[in-house]
DNA sequence: TACAACTTACCTAGTCAAAGATAGGTAAAA
DNA sequence: TTTTACCTATCTTTGACTAGGTAAGTTGTA
């Protein structure tokens, strides 16, 4: 029995393969979040997210072929996650929308790291043929068509003022979260973000 | 007279020395504008610039002697330029802020490529030990307190609603100039960056 | 003003390290 | 017996930077 097997013997735990497959995505996934979300995508390394996820480089790209790959894996397990949070936000029926998105970015505030994952992203995507630059452009979409939406209604129940465009309302509320982050990433102790986005709030809020 | 003597003429029109490289520079700082600005700090190529501004990759790094040098030295010729077109608009005495800012997005909605060079880089040095992080901290600290001054004087002079507070307000501009940025360069066709930022404005004009 | 000595601008050729990806094998699981 | 997970070893590309040379421009001195 060679050293390799008693090592081998030590890292493969009994389980089925199906589990295995499973965990180690998993752990693949979570690693990349974080060094994408630290270094950016172009800066994050696939053999620093391997070592972390306990693989190999070679190991994880039988996981996901390429970087690209993981990187879309990534993006879109995430996003998953945060659009049931915003679709929750936006769809419970005569609740206030605007309390809401407030407590999303306090909640942001709890999770720099993720911030930080989409902020650095989105900029990255700007440049041309990046990877991830026609996701960002779809979700913009989508996320944004969904606000208006709830933007009208809440127009229509008097949470809102209505004076206001819904369209560009829609807009600004994303350019201001968005903007917000940026400062708040790059003074974390300077700026209370959920304090200027609730001035903000109170702007739009009917009287 | 060998051949490199006669492809050296034609290269180099009799000038002085420091003729020469102050031309030089001036070539290099502009490729490298464009292509920080396309391509991001990290996928920028020192050789294309060099090329683009008529130099091999070596040729180029006698003037600066680094990648990093060179961001730099972009940067603060940049912002020096931006820096005085906004000091400009802040101290121009009993005038009108916000219709100044809202003059100079107007401007910026014209010259895509210095926004996204600011947006790009801006993000990209979020992550730690980007060699220009230090830098745009510098530089939002500043601008703001800059802003936020005028903006007290402006809510003395009747111009912006004297409930808000000036401080989270100069906050909160940058913000939905920088979020706005971002939206409008993914979708150009989109989003009405200075149409967004009027109705922001309105907001909080004194009535 | 002439010319030697120095300095500067820039090139060709090459080094070096990083990082993404591949080839092919081994052992566990199906 | 086949498939899957994962490893070691290797390849390849890329891109920042260096070494060392050449010719043009500059400067000091006769």
């Amino acid at each position: 029995m060679s050293i390799i097997y008693c090592v081998s013997e030590l890292k493969r735990p009994r389980r089925t393969q199906s589990e295995r497959t499973r965990a180690s995505r998993e752990k693949i996934l979570q690693a990349a979040l974080e060094f994408f979300s630290r270094d950016g995508f172009r800066g994050a390394k696939l053999s620093e997210i391997a070592q972390a996820a306990g693989l190999t480089e070679p190991g994880l790209l039988h996981h996901f072929p390429s970087k690209n790959h993981l990187l879309m894996q990534v993006l879109d397990e995430r996003d998953r996650v945060n659009q049931k949070r915003i679709n929750d936000i936006l769809s419970q029926e005569g609740s206030h929308v605007l309390d809401s998105l407030h407590a999303l970015v306090k909640h942001n505030a709890t999770v720099p790291g993720l911030v930080q994952l989409f902020t650095v992203l989105v900029a990255e995507s700007l440049v041309p043929e990046h990877p991830a630059r026609e996701f960002f452009v779809q979700r913009y979409q989508r996320t944004r068509s969904n606000l208006v939406e709830a933007i009208a209604k809440a127009q229509k129940a008097g949470e809102i003022r209505q004076d206001i465009s819904a369209e560009v309302l829609g807009v600004l509320l994303f350019a201001v979260m968005d903007g917000l982050q940026v400062q708040w990433l790059l003074q974390p102790e300077q700026i209370d973000m959920p304090a200027a986005f609730g001035l903000f709030l109170e702007l739009v809020r009917a009287k």
